[in-house]
DNA sequence: CGCGACCTGTGAGCTACTTCACAGTTGAAT
DNA sequence: ATTCAACTGTGAAGTAGCTCACAGGTCGCG
């Protein structure tokens, strides 16, 4: 075993420690440890492809994957941004069927990887791991609920107002840095709110001139918090 | 114990072998129905409203129940019609949190109500019940990621074949009557799509004049489904 | 350095849908 | 029997947001 791939070791073990294995003896940590594979991607490569029969789980440990639905008419939906400590994929692999998402590295990734019969059989093994499985998937369900609401009911404006603030709260995880700054192309928010790119911009820039945000080299800094909130 | 609790019983027996409990052994079931209280609704009843605390779940013995989510603007977004041998109210019990939409009785209802704490207990002691919990949750990530796209992505006259074939299927259950007929508002069917209950109707006089539906006395009869099912 | 890829900015025009307003139907309730 | 509520049907008018078509910026890469 070289070096790098104790490291690697050590970081997977240092990441399960969040979001789904949080919650676990560390026996029972070693050994999910145990059972994953380490894999890299570059930027741009894909995790996997939405109707690929999605054997594996995924738990990301650094870099961020982003969560699509394509349409036909070449756009697309954008579900989740995964950030490190979270996983992703596990929808195909608890109930058998077809990946429901497009997965694809925003930029460089590690991911520690978890085959679908490892995972049945160490839950079977180790039952008072089920809640925080359930946990995360009810999580996932309120999430989407609600941004599906949202996008049925509300404006474009109050979407893209919801969006921003909750990017904020992912970036914040890793970025901490206040002032609230937004590094995230006006397209990726078009594609989180089911709408195109030329309204986001238009809509920003209203609000730039309103004082609410800044935009600038590309990062949108948000000025006014508490206007946000209100819309 | 009166008479009426006792086919009641019976009815909750029998029907939480359908969906969640189903793959129990016998005498888990049995435990289940003991734990199980039963309560009926009046058509129009609100079994629970978005924003309570949430301590109970619920499995529908009959009738069929509303799930739906109200906006500001007096518009409301349906989420699901459960059928009987469905269960609902689950997310609140399984992660304590909120009611994430609004359950409405849509005719007369009996359901068996169980609490947060017998229901996690029994999980406990059952371990084997996992998995079929895990299988409901995951089937209804799905059905939200996968309407939730729609929404996004497609115009109103797709989302609707696709509301309406969908609602097709849950009726499936209970009135196998072919022609397909669909007994369904359509205030609801616009509910269901993010539209507004006059475009469902302009859209859907529309394809009578091409023959793919008929309509008469409320009813909405698919002569053609193959022509719904290529839109 | 210059090329290509991807971003932001902006206006004009279009159209898919919404809102509003009103009329007729059906069905349940008193 | 009639009244009320909720449904369907339809047209006119308004508009939010999309598409299209640019122009310019920034960044990385060969």
């Amino acid at each position: 075993m070289g070096p790098d791939k104790r490291t690697l070791k050590g970081a997977c073990h240092l990441l399960l420690n969040c979001s789904l294995f949080g919650g676990l003896r560390p026996d029972e940590r070693a050994e999910v440890v145990a059972l994953a594979r380490v894999r890299t991607f570059n930027a741009g490569d894909t995790v996997f492809a939405i109707g690929s029969p999605g054997d594996q789980m995924m738990a990301l440990l650094s870099g961020t994957i982003r969560i699509s639905v394509p349409s036909s008419g070449g756009k697309e939906l954008l579900l989740a941004m995964i950030q490190p400590g979270e996983v992703f994929g596990e929808l195909a692999v608890l109930d058998g069927k077809e990946r429901s998402a497009d997965a694809v590295a925003e930029t460089a990734c590690t991911v520690a990887i978890l085959d679908r019969r490892d995972i049945l059989s160490f839950f079977e093994r180790n039952p008072s791991a089920w809640p925080s499985l359930v946990k995360v998937l009810c999580q996932r369900l309120r999430h989407t609920d609600q941004v599906f609401a949202e996008v049925a009911l509300l404006e474009l404006p109050v979407r893209l107002a919801k969006a921003m603030l909750r990017v904020l709260n992912w970036e914040a995880d890793s970025a901490a840095a206040e002032p609230a700054k937004i590094r995230f192309s006006q397209r990726k928010l078009a594609n989180m709110l089911g709408g195109s790119r030329e309204s986001v911009n238009k809509c920003l820039r209203n609000w730039q001139r309103t004082g609410v945000v800044r935009i600038s080299g590309g990062s949108i800094i948000i000025s006014d918090r508490r206007a946000l909130e209100n819309i």
